[in-house]
DNA sequence: TTTATCATGTAGCCATGGCAACAATTAATA
DNA sequence: TATTAATTGTTGCCATGGCTACATGATAAA
């Protein structure tokens, strides 16, 4: 059987493999962002940020919130003193700054739609990791023609 | 220290551990959407879903693919027999045209606001996992009012 | 200052999602 | 038909990201 139903649905098969790869790559990262975002988040609101308080933020248990502190740490983003709370690194903090803005960004596009704000931010929690610099600066664009 | 910096930058605890919750969840069936989705286009598109074909697609090894199948079994979300192609079942088929419909409407909406068919694309396939409800009936409202 | 509480660290378990290497089966071709 | 090639299955490895349970360090209260 050759090509019957909705056929020319699919792309060629090495942009396709592209693409998942890009999803994977993105996965990979989506976590330590939100990490980083989260830190940096506390460190600016309440001046230190503590295992607890991200572990509580993130909805997780305090040892996954360890365990993916040191992998940040390992990465270079992130650095503590036993028993102290976690600081950013440069690269860190950069990281969260980018992830701040387009966090930022996705929100403003999606209520710019007309999705309620509640909405808005639980959505663009997970799709802000996936948005490309090309699509960044479409909503970008788009927001500020629309002002709000 | 108490309340410095951008002050009012975070969101409840509870809010936003339930945020952090649903993006977990939605990572977690991430997968399994682009899995059935793919399947559901290639019988549509060749007539047969083939492991080596799927393997390809995904851009993954064999074995990667051979797993996340068993997996899709066990959840009743696909079938096979050995050494024989991959079907949907009935769920399956159901969330595949979920997902392609939420494909489709993410791939429409970026086009409409100036995404580059390419771009958009590669972009859907990483957000389309983390739409609710809500914001997809904003989508599906907005490139309805632009035409497209 | 002791003691209790709270925070952090560590160990070990599980499932997922990658991989390579090898076995078994099916399909193609000589 | 016999042999070779391609496909599928299986095994075992690794890292990630959850968890519980327990050990240790720091802080608050008695």
């Amino acid at each position: 059987m050759t090509k019957a139903g909705r056929a020319g649905t699919l792309p060629s098969e090495p942009a396709q493999a592209r693409r998942f790869g890009r999803v994977r790559d993105a996965q990979a990262t989506a976590l330590l962002e939100d990490y980083v975002e989260l830190i940096a988040d506390l460190l600016a609101d309440a001046g230190e940020a503590r295992l607890v308080d991200i572990a509580r933020r993130m909805g997780v248990a305090h040892p996954t919130a360890a365990k993916t502190i040191n992998r940040l740490k390992r990465q270079g983003l992130a650095m503590s003193e036993p028993y102290r709370g976690v600081f950013l690194t440069e690269a860190g903090a950069r990281m969260a700054e980018r992830a701040r803005v387009r966090h930022r960004l996705v929100v403003r596009l999606l209520e710019t739609l007309g999705v309620p704000s509640e909405v808005a931010e639980a959505d663009a929690e997970g799709m802000e990791h996936y948005i490309s610099d090309v699509t960044e600066r479409v909503f970008t664009q788009f927001v500020g023609r629309k002002g709000v």
